[in-house]
RNA sequence: GGGCGGAUAGCUCAGUGGGAAGAGCGCUGGCCUUACAAGCCAGAGGUCACAGGUUCAAUCCCUGUUCCGCCUACCA
């Protein structure tokens, strides 16, 4: 049954019905009993509160090439999809949600708050996997996972427990990122630093037992309530004398040590560096050095508490000027300077951060570390592209302990238990029904809830079953691939890594490839306070998903941003329907008894058969190879040129002379069957990139699977590889354009034919004469004279192209002045280049010491350029002889 | 402060183990040439950031400079 298709592609009801076919037919599906070979991916999972961006996008989609690229080359693909349940985010909206009824989660309590989560993750939570479907990812969505999920839950008090048992969870009282509005602890990754204008204040601290002062230097004088030292650099002088005294803390009158640290810059401020070891990373260190005491001045919202004296109850903004009042009343504020630094923000709400002491659960990183950093060493897990292994190995070797404690609600609550008889902790998978140490009954559990990055890191076999031993992990663990943003290559693959060793045994990826950022066209981050955020779903709205996703692996060049316009997926959009065209001319040109798929024997093809061929073996080999590469840009560039500019441009052409009037019926047998060859195996190699129109169409053309995604992939096959064929071809082509061109030059409409005379050279003589249907046929040509005695007509346009001599010969009247002009253009060019090729061959350095291919080439290249300036200069003369008359 | 990356056509970007510079979009001219005007044909446009060096030969390798990004850091 011929089907003819519309003049354009529509993609909209294409992308319905194909997608839900392929979810009926379960083709998404992986199957533990599959004899075939194991390809998998984990899917970053995506925060349930999230919406599809155009990172996503780009994510998903190079995920998805891989996947479809492997399925149908034979493997057995698992690509596990989820979401993450995100934890500050998600309690975030929620508690928005009920700040507009006017209530806290305070108010509700935490069990109510919940149950009120779990509604909200249950109504609005599945919204991304939906886009990604619309996308087109070809999840197995029948093991779609969420990090809550019991199973995964389970997975998380497992491992907690474990390592807790082997000392490398630990609880302590240390200083930490708190954010004030989430009233959370934050690791060290969740913070984001943003400069900002400031000032730096210069604080005098009054000597005891002398006068005069020691002045130090800050940026933020209202944590000086909490100081408990001043140090200074034990190496230099200008202090040296007080070192051991004491001064007194203004506002406080607290006595205060003067001690000497070397983290101390003499060269900064004043070389006096004040102490709020309750209040700043460096401060804490020091003070736990020298046994200082850590006084909290500020609470957990941000306020100033009991111990900020007069000042309690103000917020730290509003201390600050205070603060700075009262300094100056005293005339202690010896002066301000403007000054610029690195602010850390909350990554989440941009609060800034209070850096505080508090309890918390950490996990000792280090072992954990070395064993990553060994295994990404060895290439047991490759990062593609190669670079990022540095920011990788740079990271791992200065980490830091992890905080791993939030003091919110939603997460996993921390498996521990506090014995309210005896006070002492109980660490266990489930509930304990008693204390361990006294046996008492009275427990609490630990109101802390973990980091989701820490369920996130158990991602790769958390979601295939783990700690049951499953099929599932047997088969696909490790994974072959991560695709990534590189964002996230610290907070989570370093972690995967560090978890999968510890607890499989093995690396949980064998190669993690990192991709770029998308940016907008000015190379700005997207973002919705810029405004200039592209929504995905409009684009594929508005363009269809295909044109979508393929703009976005054309410009997923390795090591790049990509800088996305909405023209450039316009762009796209035009190839999907040149796509569509070509599939529309085959299906037109198809009998219906379709022909035989076996092509004829080789013996039997064409020319263009040869050719098209052959550049469509090298288009495969291309594909193949970039894809195995991870260089999408690469692949989808070489079906791109392929298919437009070789097959549609000359090859469909070419072959209109066989389909329209063939000599013998079998011309044009072996043209269809060439034709729908070559088709059918381009919607197999773009399938990957544009799933949706690649079925449409292959459903469309004589097919045996019944669906795209179940053929195999393109092989390319040895024999088509034909570069005599090739070098014809581009010759005629080059004739052909060459006569183009001279139409051009004079304005001769497409639909005027016209006649040409040939003057070959006894080489080309019979080229041309093989090709002379071809040429008429492509270059519009009524009557075609080749003769290399032909006379030159009177009134022509004239060209040298492929060692003969064009000329158009014109009825009305040539412009003689400007074919001159353009003449000498030509001439100009060609003595310039030849000049270069003279230059080099009277070099005798050249001669002796580059490869002697290289100067064969430029030799026949001098040659070539001779006899064209001969021809040209010939052409000239006869111009003028022709303007002389 | 340290590190990394970039600078190639008007725009966005490919590219090369060193041996006559590429694409897409845009632009110019001509076309409804029976698959496609979301198209066809042809064309213009580039001291490959700057300065040195290595080489017979440098857009490519080396050194330095300028500009632009990003990451990172404990100078308060």
């Amino acid at each position: 049954m011929k089907r003819i298709l519309p003049k354009r592609f529509d993609p909209r009801p294409v992308e319905e019905r194909w997608y839900s076919y392929w979810e009926e037919q379960e083709l998404f599906h992986a199957d533990v009993n599959s004899p075939l070979p194991p390809y998998s991916i984990v899917i970053p999972p995506p925060n349930v509160t999230g919406s599809l961006h155009m990172g996503h996008a780009l994510n998903n989609t190079l995920q998805d090439i891989c996947v479809r690229y492997k399925r149908m080359d034979g493997y057995n693909v698992l690509w596990m999809p989820g979401t993450d349940h995100a934890g500050i985010a998600t309690q975030n909206v929620v508690e928005r949600q009920l700040a507009q009824e006017g209530l806290s989660r305070q108010d509700l309590g935490r069990e109510a708050f919940l149950k009120r989560v779990w509604e909200w993750k249950e109504k609005y939570g599945g919204l991304i996997i939906h886009q990604l479907k619309r996308l087109g990812a070809s999840c197995d969505w029948s093991r779609e996972r969420f990090t809550m999920d019991e199973g995964l839950s389970r997975a998380v008090r497992v491992v907690f427990v474990r390592l807790y048992q082997e000392g490398l969870i630990y609880k302590g009282d240390y200083i930490i990122n708190w954010c004030p509005r989430c009233t959370t602890a934050l690791s060290d990754l969740e913070v984001v630093h943003e400069e900002h204008d400031s000032s730096l204040y210069y604080i005098r601290y009054p000597l005891l037992d002398r006068g005069g002062f020691v002045t130090v230097a800050t940026t933020r004088p209202e944590t000086m309530l909490g100081d408990t030292a001043v140090a200074v650099n034990p190496d230099d002088p200008r202090f040296h004398h007080l070192v051991g005294k004491q001064c007194r803390l203004p506002l406080m009158n607290r006595i205060l040590p003067i001690i000497a640290d070397s983290y101390v810059q003499a060269d900064f401020g004043t070389g006096a560096l004040k102490i709020t070891p309750a209040h700043d990373p460096n401060d804490f260190e020091i003070g736990l050095r020298h046994g200082l005491e850590k006084i909290r001045v500020i609470d957990d919202r941000g306020r100033m508490n009991e111990n900020a004296g007069r000042f309690s109850g103000l917020d730290r903004d509003q201390c600050r000027k205070e603060v700075l009042q009262a300094l100056e009343q005293e005339g202690l504020l010896e002066r301000v300077e403007p000054y610029r630094h690195m602010v850390g923000h909350c990554q989440r709400c941009r609060t800034v951060i209070e850096p505080t002491v508090s309890k918390q659960w950490f996990v000792r990183v280090k072992p954990l570390a070395d064993e990553a950093i060994r295994a990404v060493k060895e290439g047991r897990t490759r990062i593609i592209p190669k670079k990022w292994e540095n920011d990788y190995f740079a990271w791992m070797e200065g980490i830091r302990d992890w905080c791993i404690s939030r003091q919110i609600w939603w997460g996993h609550r921390i498996p521990a238990w506090y014995c309210s008889r005896c006070g002492e902790m109980t660490v266990a998978e489930e509930e304990p029904q008693q204390c361990t140490s006294c046996g008492g009954e009275q427990l609490q559990q630990e109101s802390d809830v973990l980091d989701t990055w820490f369920s996130s890191a158990l991602w790769p076999f958390s979601t295939m079953g783990w700690p049951e031993r499953t099929r599932e992990l047997e088969i696909f663990y490790p994974t072959s691939l991560l695709v990534t943003g590189f964002d996230i290559l610290t907070f989570w693959v370093a972690r995967m890594l560090m978890m999968g060793l510890k607890f499989m045994g093995d690396v949980p990826f064998r190669d993690v490839y990192i991709h770029a950022l998308v940016r907008d066209i000015e190379g700005r981050k997207m973002s919705k306070s810029l405004g200039n955020v592209i929504d995905p779903l409009e684009m594929i709205e508005r363009y269809g998903a295909d044109a979508f996703r393929f703009a976005l692996a054309a410009f997923a060049a390795q090591g790049r941003d990509i800088k996305l316009s909405t023209e450039r997926i316009e762009g796209y959009r035009n190839f999907m329907n040149k796509l569509w065209n070509a599939a529309r001319f085959v299906l037109m040109n198809l009998d219906e008894e379709h022909p035989e798929q076996d092509l004829s024997p080789l013996s039997k093809r064409s020319l263009a058969d040869r050719w098209i061929l052959s550049r469509l073996a090298r288009t495969v080999e291309a594909v193949r190879k970039a894809l195995d590469e991870y260089r999408f840009n690469d692949a989808a560039g070489a079906i791109y040129q392929f298919l437009w500019h070789e097959y549609c441009d000359w090859y469909l052409e070419w072959i209109k002379l066989d389909l329209y009037s063939p000599r013998v019926p079998e011309d044009r047998q072996r043209a269809q069957a060439v034709m729908l060859h070559v088709l059918t195996t381009v919607v197999q190699l773009l399938h990957p990139f544009t799933p949706f129109i690649t079925e449409e169409i292959w459903q469309a053309l004589p097919h045996t699977q019944d669906s795209v995604m179940k053929s195999r992939f393109p092989v390319p096959r040895a024999e088509d590889f034909d570069p005599e064929a090739e070098k014809e071809i581009r010759w005629v082509q080059q004739v052909i354009v060459g006569i183009r061109n001279l139409r051009a030059e004079v304005h001769v409409p497409p639909s005027t034919r016209v006649d040409v005379v040939v003057i070959p050279t006894p080489e080309t003589l019979e080229l041309f004469r093989a090709h002379a249907e071809v040429i008429r046929a492509l270059a519009r040509i009524e009557e075609l004279v080749i003769d290399p005695n032909a006379p030159r007509p009177k009134k022509a346009v004239y060209a040298i192209s492929e060692n003969a001599e064009i000329h158009l010969p014109l009825v009305g009247v040539v412009d003689l002045k400007r074919e001159q002009e353009r003449l000498e253009k030509e001439i100009q060019e060609t003595q310039r280049e030849l000049s270069q090729n003279h230059r080099k061959l009277a070099n005798p350095d050249f001669v002796q010491k580059a490869p002697q291919e290289i100067v064969r080439k430029v030799r026949s290249r001098k040659e070539q350029l001779e006899d064209r300036l001969e021809r040209l200069q010939e052409g000239l003369r006869r111009i003028r002889a022709a303007m002389d008359s």
